[in-house]
DNA sequence: CATCTGACGACCG
DNA sequence: GCGGTCGCCAGAT
């Protein structure tokens, strides 16, 4: 059964406290997931309906709204309806973005610092990216 | 078994 | 700030 599998990722996110986010890449920290952030969003994308999993509560790592069609305006309303602040289509990670155990000792979130190493250049292997036919 | 496909995120121009 | 590309990994074809 491949619910089981992400089974853990919803059982996080059902702890996400209102008016709070996660993102996708906190969720798969946490867990400590293999593949980062886009193992998150698979298992956010097989989120079963009708077990009470704030799915909408889990957002981009800038605060974007990621969720697609035809689902994309739904977790806006329920944000807002939660009082999330927004700056324009971003929310607010620095007030919003939820630290699990710490959710009443402090309401600072941890300024996220970028690691400064650098990479090799990247090479343009184009693997059947939808393009213009 | 070989490929393609994403509820991502980091980089680049 | 925005759009395109790549690495990542589990499912679908």
């Amino acid at each position: 059964n491949p619910f089981m599998s992400w089974k853990p990722v919803y059982e996080l996110v059902k702890q996400i406290p209102r008016g709070r986010v996660l993102t996708y890449r906190a969720v798969a920290r946490i867990l400590h997931l293999p593949g980062g952030a886009r193992t998150a969003g698979r298992a956010m994308a097989r989120t079963p309906s009708g077990q009470g999993v704030p799915w909408h509560r889990v957002v981009g790592a800038q605060g974007k709204l990621l969720v697609p069609e035809p689902y994309a305006s739904l977790p806006r309303k329920l944000l807002q309806t939660e009082g999330i602040a927004m700056r324009g289509s971003r929310i607010d990670l620095k007030q919003h973005l939820w630290t699990p155990g710490k959710g009443k000792v402090s309401s600072k979130a941890p300024a996220q610092r970028r690691a400064t190493l650098q990479r090799a250049p990247r090479k343009k292997k184009s693997r059947s990216r939808p393009g213009n036919s």
